[in-house]
DNA sequence: TAGAGCCAAGTGGTCTGACCACTCAAAAGG
DNA sequence: CCTTTTGAGTGGTCAGACCACTTGGCTCTA
């Protein structure tokens, strides 16, 4: 490895050893690893950041469009090229992809997240610390103020168990949670028209709460393990309710958080 | 949602909505979800494809780099572009990445691994099939034959992970235990100079195997965890003794897979 | 002075057309 | 028949230009 030294984004080694777009992915990654870019840091303008590394623009935006489908960086027009801030995150459009490719069924889908997020509960239990469980409690209660409107009890509940991965500690484990569940939600999103035992389930996400501020793990694991299930059977009693009508398309664009580009 | 119609890659709608990069890709994964491209296929050139979305070369190829990107897709220099083949499977270039941006430890990685994986077991126990009981077993049997060659022991050891991944039936799991075993494997890979236990390690690999085969669940997840946890401890003194010699760097290009672009 | 509206510089997004580097199969040679 | 060569086709890169958007400072007004 020719080594690379770059004072204030000073490229000094002109010889590009292998693809342009791959040195660009270098780079910016050992200026992350280097602490000389921090999340929410903004990047050189594309212009001036091609001209150090002595490439052309096309080539520096490829190896950016990588960075930014992988969600390290997010671009915006006319603004500039940022560091994505905000906690860890993947995006969940990979997966769906790879969903779309090989068939994945809901059923797995379920089972990987119940089988994570039992786990993530009981660490949940293990490590909350008290503004963890402040967030907790706030999603609870306005989970149960948005029991008439099914769009914003998902986005309560969703952000319910986006709080239980925070809470856990380990922040690849909440990545993973959060990539699969987005999923589901997604999913759910198109059919949560007329659905009963939203009430039930909001007060699951109680027990669930109530155990984790216990630091009973064993009773936080059981508690979303059984919350889950009946989440699943909610989920296949609604889909099979709007029968054939629904579109069974994963896809839908704005959903997600980062887009494509 | 202005309905796209597309016979054999023909495009009917002329009037680009949002970002074009972003067409390419929505169109891209309506064409695989609609079954018109399959894993291993190949799309047609960048040129030809560029024409019939109605946009220039250099989008269609920031889309097309999205694709490649979150894995979707992989170019080959002169020959083409196709549809990922082979098993499901995340790059784990993402994680990596956000491992160096929010200083993932390596403690928490294998916290994460550990409790996936000893699901993923439990899985194994229960739905491993034959053929996949023989790629285990001859994994096993590969690794103690390199039981000198620490380096190809590595590969071998990460086989029978990635065996016992598959035998769960659940390729969701699957692929997130392989994205976290990857980036572990990858740092091993400079620390692994002269390491004992690699004996203890493949044996406790035959161990799991026999509880897989015995369809005995419990015993399975006992086995893995109690061997994933003594393989952290061994990463975590081969780190130690290296010291301050070798670097901590996460990086390395040509280590995983598929590559950048 | 405080506010609303305008404007220009700078940014990312796209287009064009050209060239290079590589692959691969068909054609030429032994 | 097998090996070698070659060329058409592919992805990778480059250059310069324009468009669309954001932003902050400016002017003009109340």
């Amino acid at each position: 490895m020719t080594s690379i030294k770059l004072g204030t984004f000073q490229v000094v080694r002109p010889a590009p050893d292998g693809l342009m777009t791959e040195q660009v992915v270098i780079q910016v990654r050992e200026m992350i690893q280097q602490g000389k870019l921090k999340p929410g840091d903004r990047l050189p303008s594309e212009r001036e950041l091609a001209k150090r590394l002595r490439i052309s623009r096309a080539s520096l935006r490829a190896g950016l469009r990588f960075l930014a489908a992988i969600g390290v960086l997010t671009s915006r027009h006319g603004s500039g090229t940022y560091i994505a801030a905000g906690p860890p995150a993947l995006d969940s459009e990979p997966l769906n992809m790879l969903a779309a490719l090989h068939g994945f069924t809901t059923e797995k889908m379920f089972e990987a997240r119940r089988l994570v997020e039992v786990a993530v509960a009981g660490l949940a239990a293990e490590n909350a610390t008290d503004d963890h469980l402040r967030i907790m409690a706030d999603e609870v209660a306005e989970t149960y103020a948005a029991l008439d409107n099914p769009q914003e009890y998902l986005v309560h509940d969703f952000g319910f168990h986006r709080a239980v991965a925070a809470a856990s500690g380990n922040p690849i484990l909440a990545t993973f949670m959060e990539m699969v569940a987005d999923i589901l939600y997604q999913r759910r999103c198109k059919t949560i028209g007329r659905s009963r035992d939203l009430r039930e389930s909001v007060e699951m996400h109680r027990k669930i709460y109530h155990a984790i501020r216990a630091r009973n793990a064993d009773k936080a694991r059981a508690a979303m393990s059984e919350h889950l299930i009946l989440a699943e059977r909610a989920l296949a009693v609604e889909e099979a309710a709007n029968g054939g009508r629904a579109r069974q398309k994963t896809s839908s664009s704005g959903a997600s958080s980062s887009g494509p580009s």
